[in-house]
DNA sequence: AATTCGAACAACCGCAGAACC
DNA sequence: CGGTTCTGCGGTTGTTCGAAT
């Protein structure tokens, strides 16, 4: 198996000798022995043979295509030919707000499951889909806003959820194999490392919580309360009329970004358990057994989060958790979904760290780092890790638990640690305390950030420590590098260790020095 | 008017599971 | 039961077009 290629290429090879071999449109194909296999675009005049075969002989066993019809095209690109443009009930044309909402809805709970998707949208193929999305994510990228609806946000996190005890959804190296089978970057030297490393404990009460040896690839990692990541006076997109969602109120307070930064960023997030959230061995569990497929919308289902995890060893909840919840609750203006989707942007961040707009979570530790960098000496003053408690700007939350025990187990060694725990105490639930409410917690950052990290130009980053490994993901892979190099540095302590990112030309993870043994950190 | 940029779309590629032999 | 082929899926890349500069 696993060899389509190969075969396609043999099979569907087409003597040059054919009349639909070369029609003067040829986009270069495969040729092999003579043998010549058209790619690029598609002619009328090929569409009209793969019609015809279709109608004689039904769809499917796409190798044929070419032998019977001479059709110079392998049948992988008949079938996606078929299926994306010449099958009938193909609805053509923009998506209307009515799919835009499905799609969004299903994406948060599916994630990148375009077949599945288009399985809810009858017309509509996975790759219209799919190309829809990503050009939706790129804009939302750009503008720094967040993909999904407050709604769903919030929805994501019904109030008993919060009291949820706390899945301990550890399953070994499962943790990889469900960021792999996201097709998420997932480093090997991380979860090699952590197949036996509880790296923080799970917090009880917060799903998502992060566990770095089980959460890895939590969807409760929105977990992170987006009630708390306060948004106001956050960028729009310009073109995007105000709606519902934007108007204030709640809705001003939407989850904290993943859209924002560029994948490699997400990726990193899903490291942390700050992941997408989406699983899709969740999806396949969801869909094949406890849904039936032919259920209109799947919302129509409700998801609890203890369900999911009564059912399912691996932390497999999608990524908002409705309950409740149909469509109906979510039910946005004629206007595009683009419009109705809130900017993450945190609080405004200090006055001498300018933020060209929402980030979410690291990239605002990306600017927390450039604040701090500018700011040492600010900062010093008040940089005793003693001196501050991590949980001290939030309100009991159980993550104030975590912040802590984040705090001791990370932050005595790891200036990434730091952040962590600044990032902790950033989305720290603080039960409605919206971030720009919470200032102080860019002291608190600041607080713990320690420039002895860098010692004789040389980071001192614990490579053992997931968080550790997020610097250099970022600098290469994220937007404008520069500034994030020297982000990152500011991250990491100063300009050396901006001098040392600038060496990492990919993730490979490989790249890092050798991990230590570390499971038997308790 | 020319250039640049982004959005939308089309198609290809590699991988993996299913089906078949 | 193992190998091969087929099919489907998701990611990525390339192209086109229109708007903005």
């Amino acid at each position: 198996m696993g060899n389509s290629s190969t075969a396609e290429s043999e099979d569907g090879v087409l003597s040059a000798d054919s009349p639909l071999s070369n029609d003067g449109d040829n986009f270069g194909g495969s040729s092999s022995g003579g043998i010549v296999l058209k790619k690029g675009p598609w002619t009328a005049a090929e569409d009209a043979i793969l019609v015809e075969y279709v109608k004689k002989h039904g769809e499917g066993n796409w190798n044929a295509v070419q032998k019977h019809t001479g059709l110079a095209r392998c049948g992988k690109s008949c079938r996606l030919r078929w299926a994306n443009h010449l099958r009938p009930n193909l609805k053509k044309g923009a998506f209307t707000s009515e799919e835009e909402r499905i799609i969004i809805e299903l994406h948060a709970k599916m994630g990148n499951k375009w077949a599945r998707m288009a399985a809810h949208l009858p017309g509509r193929t996975d790759n219209e889909i799919k190309n829809y999305w990503n050009t939706r994510i790129k804009r939302r990228q750009r503008a720094g806003l967040s993909l999904y609806p407050p709604d769903l946000c919030l929805q994501s996190l019904p109030e008993n959820q919060q009291q949820l005890s706390s899945p301990r959804i550890y399953d070994g190296d499962k943790a990889c194999d469900i960021l792999q089978s996201n097709g998420y970057w997932a480093p090997n030297i991380m979860f090699d490392s952590l197949n036996n490393f509880r790296y923080a404990p799970a917090i009880p009460g917060i799903p998502g919580s992060v566990s770095m040896g089980n959460g890895f690839a939590s969807p409760h990692s929105y977990g992170f309360n987006p009630q708390t990541i306060g948004v106001s006076g956050q960028a729009r997109e310009p073109d995007e009329p105000m709606s519902d969602y934007g108007s204030g109120g709640v809705n001003e307070a939407p989850m904290f970004s993943r859209t924002q930064t560029d994948s490699c960023v997400n990726k990193s997030f899903q490291s942390f358990g700050l992941c997408y959230p989406y699983d899709t061995d969740h999806t396949k569990k969801l869909f094949s057994s406890d849904v039936n497929p032919d259920t209109p919308f799947m919302s129509d289902v409700t998801y609890s989060a203890s369900e999911h995890f009564a059912n399912a060893q691996k932390s497999e909840l999608p990524s908002l958790q409705y309950q409740e919840t149909g469509l109906g609750v979510w039910d946005p203006a004629p206007e595009s979904f683009d419009s109705l989707v809130q900017s993450p942007l945190p609080g405004p961040l200090p006055s001498h760290c300018p933020s060209p707009g929402s980030s979410g979570l690291l990239e605002d530790l990306i600017y927390e780092a450039m604040a701090l960098g500018r700011s040492e000496n600010q900062s010093s003053a008040l940089a005793t890790p003693s001196n501050v408690s991590h949980g001290e700007v939030t309100d009991g939350s159980a993550l104030r638990t975590c912040s802590t025990e984040f705090k001791g187990c990370i932050d005595r060694n790891s200036p990434s640690g730091n952040s962590m725990g600044s990032l902790f105490n950033r989305y720290t639930p603080t039960t409605g305390k919206s971030l720009e409410d919470d200032v102080t917690m860019h002291h608190v950052k600041s607080e713990v950030f320690d420039p002895s990290w860098i010692l004789d130009g040389e980071s001192k980053v614990d490579y053992l420590r997931p968080d550790a490994m997020l610097g250099s993901c970022w600098v290469e892979q994220s937007g404008p590098a520069s500034k994030q190099r020297g982000s990152m540095a500011a991250l990491l302590g100063d300009t050396s260790a901006s001098a040392s990112t600038r060496g990492f030309t990919s993730c490979s993870w490989n790249n890092l020095p050798p991990v230590c043994q570390i499971s038997d950190i308790p």
